[in-house]
RNA sequence: GCGGGAGUAACUCAGUUGGUAGAGUCACAGCCUUCCAAGCUGUUGGUCGCGGGUUCGAGUCCCGUCUCCCGCUCCA
């Protein structure tokens, strides 16, 4: 218990130290924090920016680069009875209630739930004296109950019968309080309800609603798949944990159209498709771990669900899902919109609502995944010949945000021209940072804590044969190549 | 939402019984430097999270509030 305090504090700090370099070196900003900031919203700073984008095309290439793969950019404001096709206007709804005696919170549903069979009767006959006495069946007490509860109306009435799970206080709960964590605003002038629009809270449905429309224009047969990135928004209650809960965040998801009955297929190949991805990327596998739903507790659309969780200094935590949606969503905006939402199979002449298979990544979790993964403190040898903590940030060169750092060795002799030249050269295709001020020991330092993979140095052998040094941030090691050589040397390195 | 901790320079932190804010690092300018961060000189930078109160006087005491971290709760 002791040590497992030790280890909590120990990650608390690594977090911390984490936090903290993302903001001094530009990757992540606290939102308007000149106004004292705002609850779980982060702003990505010039080096974050590119690392989150680096992830997104990254995401992209795996995805689009596929001949069975289409791309989609929705809009974010969509028709208000998508989210009730959806069933978001209704289960986003959680009510909820506070224990006032031992502060304990219960979602409603969670609380009936765990209200024993003896307890729900004893409450129908308080309610409805007379109708429950004697012999009453199991089923038609659970089936009286949860009808009653369905009800909004009567919740008032039941909440103050029932006894708090954790103290055994009856009626110290406050009233239920209901959390949509749909974000609701108004489109026009005038709010009111008849035009209230939401902030989509998932980029799955611009994806559903534009179907058939991404598939006549592309020519696709089933099975194939869409691909989104975009802002998602959720009203969340609590935020936590930097940038792993937050109110607005970034979806990168894909949702695969196949022919019922082949649904598990494609949805084993896409786990495994989507786990690779983060491994192909340099995430550590041991920080890697598939969670699947209990069958009890999966959503509403689903059939099976799995989340890849990694490791963060906090605990696991999801970075995607992979669900199979079955044709939940199609076949509920076929009944909202009364558009067919079917599919004609040319082939068989079979006519069917595709079931769905997704996989729906935070771009915004998969990047603090990367930092996080990447952030090491290393023992490294000093010019003294001592050794030093060295932070590094072991990126896979694809996501640095720079890719090469150009040092003169000293500012004479020629060398500033010559790296200025160089730097020129090689920024025609990558993102190239030029340093010339202290030591070149701490100019090295400073772009292996921001993930710069090489760095190339200029010195007095290149003024006799035109050749640099080229020095690898993870070992550390240096290696002579010609000027005229780096462009086709990094070509193969980089692209 | 509850409980605990915290908020002082870009970063890490100090600040005495209440007396008008300091260090190191960073940054910038110059000097010096021939390959793995902290050599020299100078300079910039602070509404002490925000608001109110007590006081002759508040970074320090009191109240409120915001934000971050930890735990609980929650996470269709």
């Amino acid at each position: 218990m002791a040590q497992n305090k030790a280890n909590t504090a120990d990650q608390s700090k690594l977090m911390e130290k984490i936090v903290s370099l993302a903001k001094r070196r530009g990757f992540i900003f606290q939102s308007s924090e000149i106004y004292g900031g705002l609850n779980g919203c982060w702003d990505y700073g010039p080096l974050g920016v590119e690392m989150l984008n680096n992830v997104k095309q990254q995401w992209w290439r795996s995805m689009t680069f596929r001949e069975n793969v289409e791309g989609l950019d929705a809009s974010i404001l969509m028709h208000p009875r998508v989210w009730e096709a959806s069933g978001h206007v209704e289960n986003f709804t959680d009510p909820m209630v506070d224990c006032k005696q031992c502060k304990a919170r219960y979602r409603l549903d969670v609380l009936f739930e765990e209200t024993s069979l003896k307890k729900k009767k004893e409450i129908l006959r308080e309610l409805f004296p007379g109708e429950y006495d004697g012999q009453v069946k199991d089923e038609k007490v659970v089936e009286s109950f949860e009808k009653y509860v369905s009800q909004d109306s009567n919740i008032p009435r039941i909440v103050p019968m029932l006894a708090c799970p954790n103290c055994g206080n009856k009626g110290t709960f406050t009233d239920a309080r209901k959390f949509n964590l749909m974000f609701k605003t108004f489109v026009g002038p005038v709010e009111d309800s008849s035009n209230v629009v939401y902030l989509r809270p998932e980029t799955a449905q611009g994806i559903f609603v534009n179907f058939l429309n991404v598939q006549s224009a592309s020519r696709q047969k089933i099975p194939f798949g869409i691909a989104q990135i975009g802002k998602a928004f959720r009203n969340e209650i609590n935020t936590k944990n930097f940038l792993f809960r937050t109110r607005e965040f970034e979806q990168m998801e894909m949702q695969f159209f196949v022919k019922p009955g082949t649904d598990v297929q494609h949805f084993d190949y896409w786990r495994s498709e989507r786990m690779q991805w983060f491994v192909d990327l340099g995430m550590r596998k041991e920080r890697l771990q598939w969670h699947q739903h209990p069958k009890d507790k999966l959503a509403h659309y689903a059939k099976d669900a799995y989340d890849i969780e990694y490791e963060f200094p906090f605990g696991w935590g999801e970075i995607e899902g992979v669900h199979n949606r079955t044709n939940f969503d199609l076949s509920r905006h076929e009944e909202f919109s009364g558009k067919t939402m079917k599919y004609f199979d040319e082939e068989t002449k079979e006519k069917y609502t595709p079931f769905v298979i997704e996989t729906s990544a935070g771009a915004s979790r998969s990047f603090m995944a990367f930092l996080v993964d990447s952030y090491r403190e290393e023992e490294a040898p000093t010019a003294e010949g001592g050794m030093e903590v060295r932070t590094v940030l072991k990126l896979h060169p694809s996501l640095a945000p720079t890719k090469i750092a150009v040092f003169p060795l000293v500012n004479r002799d020629g060398m500033p021209e010559i790296a200025r030249s160089i730097e020129a050269d090689l920024r025609r295709n990558f993102r190239v940072f030029y340093d010339d001020s202290g030591a070149v020991g701490r100019r090295y330092r400073r772009q292996d804590e921001v993930g710069t993979p090489y760095c190339i140095t200029v010195d007095s052998e290149t003024l006799q044969n035109k050749t640099v040094t080229v020095r690898d941030r993870d070992s550390m090691q240096q290696e002579r190549i010609a000027i005229n050589r780096l462009k086709e040397y990094f070509a193969l390195k980089l692209l």
